[in-house]
DNA sequence: CAACTATGAATGAACG
DNA sequence: CGTTCATTCATAGTTG
């Protein structure tokens, strides 16, 4: 097996990085395996590729960050309001919807219209077993001792929605992790 | 836009080299940040350029050592515990010193006298710093008014000091990664 | 210039 | 989650 190491093609590093841009930063495991399942149309992929991908982006991320805000200036004791750059993500809200339109090549011909929406603490976050989830595996850091998941996020779940990009985004600094993970093809509400 | 890499100027390279041997392998971010700006006085350096040098030069030592390993026949197996080199690491207990001595020609007048010294708590370790971050400047904030220097990490500060060499350094296999990065070389506290 | 080497940079995977 | 490890990519430098 000359291939140990996952590596994203292009396509799923977009899809990825655009998750990511949108404010996704904990996937809970039904996102991830919704991200993965999607992913799989442009490359082999598994589960923990994805979730390692968000962790460790939004660990580099804060790594750099505040490497950052180590080497700034302090500001007015006043003006201590988080210096954190003001990252303009979009989010919604709870039961609205954000559509991610990726305009790929149609190599895949049908990229299944899934809509991941946030409810109030149904799912587990990027937590899961790692016994045998199919060709998806979690990683084994995971999975506690008693089969239970190990999370700190509050729940997201899977539902198959037809609402469509209808929903009004808005921004916010803080954002929530409701969003569409794909598009419907062909709609295409850009941001 | 092909941006150059950084490559060590020798001296540089010789301080690393040593700070190696001596025994430091995973500095802390404040530890890095007191080398780079050490070095920069060489030649232009980031914080990245020592990072990824140690992370570097560890794994590939250890790579080395273990395709040794593979190549040699296996020992007693009661011996199982240190196939490993007894690698002797100039090390120290928490309070004392290690004093690293570079003797160059004086390209560069005065080298800052920087004494870093490990606390009880942990400095947060190496792995930040990753894009853009460009100088190596302290916060003016860190500095105190009695000629210390500190961090916003917990258990570490940097201070000017005259101790000297005068601690009594020992070996072991398991370094602490407490040393004084930089010998004390003239006066020049103010920095 | 090709081929090879040394090594800076990056990142997937995993640990504590 | 911050950190550490292992592997891989990228490229300056060297050799023939």
């Amino acid at each position: 097996m000359p291939r140990p190491r996952w590596s994203p093609t292009p396509q799923q590093l977009m899809i990825l990085q655009d998750l990511y841009r949108k404010g996704l930063r904990n996937p809970t495991s039904t996102q991830v395996q919704t991200i993965t399942t999607h992913l799989s149309l442009y490359g082999k992929i598994q589960c923990k590729n994805v979730f390692y991908w968000f962790q460790n982006h939004k660990a580099r991320d804060r790594q750099k960050l505040r490497k950052e805000m180590l080497h700034q200036k302090q500001k007015n004791p006043s003006d201590h309001h988080d210096d954190a750059p003001q990252l303009q993500f979009i989010t919604a809200p709870n039961n609205s919807i954000i559509n991610l339109d990726y305009n790929f090549p149609p190599l895949y011909p049908h990229s299944p219209p899934i809509l991941v929406h946030q409810a109030e603490r149904k799912d587990t976050s990027s937590a899961q077993m790692m016994n045998n989830m199919g060709n998806v595996d979690f990683p084994k850091q995971c999975v506690t001792e008693n089969g239970m998941i190990r999370t700190n996020v509050q729940g997201w779940v899977l539902m198959m929605t037809d609402m469509g990009p209808n929903s009004i985004p808005y921004c916010s600094n803080r954002p929530i992790e409701t969003l569409e993970l794909f598009p419907i093809k062909a709609t295409g509400i850009k941001e």
